[in-house]
DNA sequence: ACCGAGCACTCAATA
DNA sequence: AGTTCTTCTG
DNA sequence: TATTGAGTGCTCCAGAAGAAC
């Protein structure tokens, strides 16, 4: 089971002008919905790039989906593009891109990633350098070395025989598919992944007046948060200080936008965990305290109790208790705020401790994996899947498809997404009530269930879907799954994931056993391995609403 | 990947 | 001189 | 010995060509 579950439709030729194609669609949108957000430098790109020759356009999209804005004029060989520098000259015009003849004198910052470790080496012979002692440097420390080399060496950056082109205007096409696709981690080749049948998208209604930016103060904000967060991978590997001045840089939080409070709220707990790593505890408190997503109060917690500040410590796992963000932090006020207080001697009520039914099974191992093998053993008492979240997630997703596929305003705004906008919103479901009554008629009988998910099955194979995975999941497993699973288990199970979707996709046990006359949910711990929260929280829930389940624990027999 | 998620593996510190 | 990493492509 | 917590690694188009090691 490796590989696409689309290769059949392998052979998909582009058109060869495809990258043009989708870039068009891209700035029609903008053009079309969100003229009143833009900068007159915005606007005057689609007016100026929509006059230009064909062909330079197509240059300028090709430079726009590479690496940086410099470029060797000899690296650019296109077929499509056969006139190159008829191309660039209509650029040049239009300010789009500024062209260097050979001998330009350019800042060496601008070149140094043109050219390659041999090339360099004969630059600096040029220049008069002795090479002997650089030849064996890594390509980081020979451009150290270059820039220190350059102080003295102006000549290192002049180039005879290279005519160089910058492009320029890219931050104004950020701006456009930070607007089309609502973040900056989807680009252009989203369009070529779908188009080549890797990824199909579902056919859902976006509505041309409701738009992911409402104003311009919203974008800006968006814009200037990514802007921060630009140098956080770095900054993550640095020292307090520099970790401190990015969280400083960050806009206050709570904010109404929740998008973006989520996100920034999230690259805090990043921040703040790693000033802990670094023995910061007190700044990491300071972050945290500005954080109401998980895990911001168990971190906090955890901090004061290190620092004997118990009762502070407690009185969190108080707080948390009364009001849990969701069933782990829930689940942590109580566990954590009882070890801590039975340590003190201290009052606390006991968390409820359930502990799943278990057997230990000894094994010679394959080499395909503790869950295979338990599975290929039990396969003399039925059917045995590993499924792990697949199996329920998918059934989840492939009943209420056309729940989460409604078209609610605002919920879809590109062809690109694997799910509404507003999947995990409190008032999710609220807006979309007759759909969701709907599909539900179908956990009125098993017939209609097996009816209601095979159909959906054949009609949207291979449609991306947040919670189907269409690659580990097949028809024939789905209906025995359907007809031994009773449907006041698969109910319970959906409503658990209704809950809090974000959390209860995950935590399933790794195999489903199927009998003849029923079935069993078994997670295998290897040696060593232990249950995770959410796996017990799972099971817990199954141990409520009488669903079988069991945890293996498996030792291996051959390793003397 | 909506600036990681989810799982198992490994190790160390507790009780 | 073979292997691994990066970049580009459709 | 079991439990807890922390840190790590793996995969997320596929394949070609070039560059680095
Ligand atoms: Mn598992
Ligand atoms: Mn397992």
């Amino acid at each position: 089971m490796t590989g696409s579950i689309l290769e059949g439709q392998m052979n998909v030729e582009l058109a060869s002008d495809y990258y043009l194609t989708n870039f068009k669609e891209l700035i029609e949108y903008i053009g079309s919905t969100y003229t009143d957000l833009l900068s007159s430098e915005e606007r005057g790109f689609l007016l100026i790039f929509s006059q230009l020759p064909r062909e330079s356009q197509m240059l300028y999209i090709r430079m726009l989906t590479r690496k940086g804005e410099w470029f060797r004029a000899r690296k650019l060989n296109y077929q499509e593009i056969p006139d190159l520098f008829g191309a660039v000259t209509s650029l040049e015009k239009s300010d789009l891109v500024q062209v260097y003849p050979a001998k330009s004198m350019l800042p060496l910052a601008a070149v140094i990633g043109l050219f390659t470790k041999a090339e360099w080496l004969l630059q600096l012979k040029f220049c008069g350098i002795d090479t002997a002692s650089l030849k064996t440097l890594k390509r980081a420390a020979l451009e150290e070395r270059i820039f220190e080399l350059a102080e003295h060496h102006s000549a290192l950056s002049y180039f005879e025989n290279e005519i160089l082109f910058c492009l320029k205007g890219s931050a104004v096409f950020d701006t456009f598919k930070l607007l089309y696709f609502g973040n900056q981690h989807q680009d252009l080749t989203e369009f070529v992944l779908r188009d080549l049948g890797h990824y199909r998208y579902e056919d859902y209604l976006i509505n041309r007046d409701t738009r992911s930016f409402q104003d311009k103060s919203q974008l800006q904000a968006h814009q200037h948060y990514y802007a921060i967060i630009e140098p956080l991978e770095e900054v993550l590997l640095q020292s307090k200080a520099e970790i401190i001045a990015l969280v400083e840089q960050l806009p206050a939080t709570p904010q109404s936008d929740r998008l973006l409070d989520r996100r920034i709220q999230s690259v805090k707990l990043r921040l703040a965990r790693q000033l802990e790593r670094l023995d910061a505890p007190q700044q990491a408190l300071l972050i945290y305290q500005q954080c109401n997503i998980p895990p911001a109060r168990e971190r906090s917690a955890r901090i004061f109790v290190k620092q004997q500040r118990i009762d502070e410590g407690l009185n969190l796992c108080r707080e948390i208790i009364a009001q849990p963000r969701s069933e782990a932090e829930q689940q942590f006020g109580e566990g954590f705020g009882y070890r801590t207080a039975r340590k003190h001697k201290l009052d606390w009520q006991a968390p409820s401790n359930y502990k799943p039914p278990r057997r230990t099974l000894t094994l010679t191992p394959t080499g395909a994996g503790v869950e295979v093998d338990v599975a290929c053993y039990f396969s003399q008492n039925g059917e045995c899947h590993f499924v792990e979240n697949d199996l329920f997630s998918s059934l989840f997703g492939l009943l209420y498809w056309e729940v989460i596929f409604a078209p609610v305003k605002g919920a879809f705004t590109n062809p690109f997404q694997i799910r509404p906008h507003d999947l995990h919103e409190p008032d999710f479901l609220t807006q979309r009530q007759a759909v969701f009554s709907q599909a539900n008629h179908a956990l009125l009988s098993q017939e209609l269930l097996n009816d209601a998910i095979t159909s959906r099955w054949t009609e949207k194979f291979g449609i991306a879907n947040y919670f189907v995975n269409w690659s580990w999941i097949d028809e024939a497993l789905i209906h025995t799954a359907l007809a031994r699973i009773p449907l006041p288990h698969l109910k319970a199970i959906f409503q658990r994931i209704w809950q809090d979707i974000r959390a209860n996709c995950s935590g399933f046990p790794d195999l489903i056993l199927l009998t003849d006359t029923g079935y069993e949910l078994i997670e295998v711990k290897g040696p060593g391995d232990t249950l995770q929260a959410n796996q017990l929280r799972w099971m817990r829930y199954f141990h409520q609403q009488n669903i079988p389940h069991r945890v293996v624990y498996v030792e291996f027999d051959s390793l003397g």
